[in-house]
DNA sequence: TCGCTTGCCGAAACCGGTTTCGGAAAATAT
DNA sequence: ATATTTTCCGAAACCGGTTTCGGCAAGCGA
């Protein structure tokens, strides 16, 4: 049989249900349940039926359903706009991915933005209370996050991008950044970095918390005693990255390592070297996390954890579905590897140097 | 009066309009059209309704309006993943500014991802067909674009982020990228430039058709002698942008400055002339076109003619919402200027030097 | 042969709104 | 005072699906 011409026929009179049923000599709540999978259908007509809707351009209006079944089969995000540029690489890619497990369930994504917790609340009740999206993907996740709470409250399904501390009975996706973090420690460890420094994100979200303690617990692996003075945080744009970098190179005794939580903080860390007339990879190796394409045009290359946004975006929505198709929330939570590029940001200290110098003289 | 306070009140029951009605004692038909300002209901009644609504926070389903009234309030985005990166810098603030217009009007806005024309065609289709969105923004638009044909024979109202050359009753939102390039140009011979380049993007799309005769109609005014040799097209990466420079500079008298349609292709310039030991700025001056964020993080940085990609977003939707209520798209058409950004790249060219050197020896 | 499942489908209610139509009451004209 | 228009609202149909309920016919066991 020739493929249904792709074609949505608007203006000329649409195929409706009741157009299917007296085609085939039938009712529409025959057609309903054969197109919907009820037991009580005899394979014959299932078939019948089916074939005559594909034939005939058949596609049921989703608004219509949803009158009665109450659901739109459609996902919600509201995208923070108010923040630093540093996900903003990743908003294309994150749509991709959910936009694709979205489509292959034959639902939809309904995307707003917000520019403050007010206005994101305001938009997550709009949409609920339309009820335009059956439920929320929600990003940027806080240590201790109130839109849990609230949407818990309101019985409306979600999945974090990113873990919460209080666990109970919510799903999401992450990837495991402080895994990340502590592999990044060991390498420069192997390398033969004995101070190494780390740049953290901003702590009120989850995953600085969770990088952290990645951190330490690479130091504490390579049993290296922690300094807190080379551990900063509040550096996501590149700006805040080369202050904060500016100030690791200028303690008395600087780290030759820093392993940033951020790309763009990282990257923000080149300006501040070169100002400060230490070029990286040779005198400070530096370690990214994100995978950002400019890491790809600096020089030398970050190196970096690289995170998969695109993947993240389907297990999200997939796991949403599922979810609210009736799934146990606290069945559908996942987690995925940060995938290390080894890039020219990362090499082994100088042996010779001031710093070794300095230390003699203490 | 306080406000109402922000909640959904999912699982405890929603109210609907039957309630509002009962507790008005009047029926829900009255109720309805108090709410949506048919002229005939008092204005008294229609007080009451619309406060008690308020107060018992109502807000009816937009599937259910949607089944009669046949709009579901809301437009429809297919993103496209496959191209280059040019453009992934603008979706945060484009889909902003999509949804500012889309929520000042309570309508949502759907977003869909392809990585090919058919993905896009058949997205476009469901979406229609599903009955998810009323009307479609196109990104993206070629000279010649069959999505606007095939829309128009859909009944689909659409707008076009960009222009065609086919005029016929289609409503667009478009930067006059000519006027910039033309500018550019004229920039560059005012400073003294007088053999200057151009590298264009892909011809197939409009936009780019634009920017040439922009290019061109700079050199015209500047009475400067066009070369197609100085023109190159295609670039619209780092990668492509530093390999047409490349070829520019390896000519035999090479130009003094270039104009760019593209940022993205602007920066790959940088690599190109530092390999070949040119100095941007010096002794090659750069004009770009977009205003990408990395621009600003160049050295130098990169002069350029910024979009306002956020308000493009904005226009677009609420024109569309306007043509979807019955606007003529004739009447809806608008166009906005890019804003030069002048930073270091473009300067007066070198006097002194081997091109004019060259020059003599002929 | 009769009663009892089982399989399968039709009839009709239902979802939550919008819109048409008609009529009572009030206002205005005659 | 009566006829005629306006004003304003109720009753009911309607939108396009889904879901419940009931019943006919075939199949089964006794």
């Amino acid at each position: 049989m020739v493929d249904q011409e792709i074609s949505a026929s608007r203006g000329i009179e649409r195929v409706k249900i009741s157009d299917v049923a007296v085609a085939l000599s039938l009712t529409k709540s025959t057609v309903s349940r054969a197109l919907n999978g009820y037991p009580d259908i005899s394979e014959s007509t299932r078939l019948k039926v089916r074939n005559a809707a594909r034939r005939m351009g058949y596609v049921p209006l989703s608004h219509a359903q949803a009158i009665k079944t109450g659901r739109v089969r459609s996902l919600g995000i509201v995208w923070r706009v108010d923040s630093h540029d540093g996900h903003r690489a990743f908003l294309s890619d994150f749509l991709d991915g959910v936009s694709r497990a979205v489509s292959a369930e034959d639902w939809s994504l309904t995307v707003s933005t917000a520019d403050s917790d007010v206005a994101e609340r305001t938009t997550l009740s709009r949409l609920l209370k339309e009820r335009k999206v059956d439920g929320f993907i929600l990003p940027r996740t806080l240590a201790d996050d109130p839109r849990v709470e609230w949407l818990r409250k309101e019985e409306a399904p979600f999945i974090l991008y990113g873990r919460v501390a209080s666990e109970r009975n919510c799903s999401w996706f992450d990837f495991r950044g402080e895994d990340a973090m502590r592999k990044a420690v060991a390498r420069l460890a192997e390398l033969g970095h004995e101070r190494i420094g780390f740049v953290n994100g901003d702590l009120r979200f989850n995953y600085a918390l969770l990088r952290r303690d990645g951190y330490f617990r690479g130091l504490a692996d390579a049993g290296i005693d922690p300094d807190p003075g080379l551990v900063l945080d509040g550096a996501m744009t590149r700006e805040s990255g080369e202050t904060a970098t500016r100030k690791l190179l200028e303690l008395e005794s600087p780290p030759t390592g820093i392993v940033f939580a951020q790309d763009m903080a990282a990257l923000g860390a080149y300006r501040a070297a070169e100002d400060s007339g230490v070029s990286i990879g040779r005198e400070l190796s530096v370690i990214g996390y994100d995978g950002v394409p400019e890491g790809a045009w600096a020089s030398p290359k970050l190196s970096t954890f690289a995170v998969d946004s695109r993947w993240a975006g389907q297990r999200l929505a997939a796991l949403l579905i599922d979810q609210i198709r009736g799934g146990n929330p606290e069945d559908l939570r996942e987690t995925g590897e940060a995938r290390f590029l080894s890039r020219g940001s990362d090499r082994p200290p100088e042996t010779s140097g001031k710093n070794l110098a300095d230390f003699t003289n203490l």
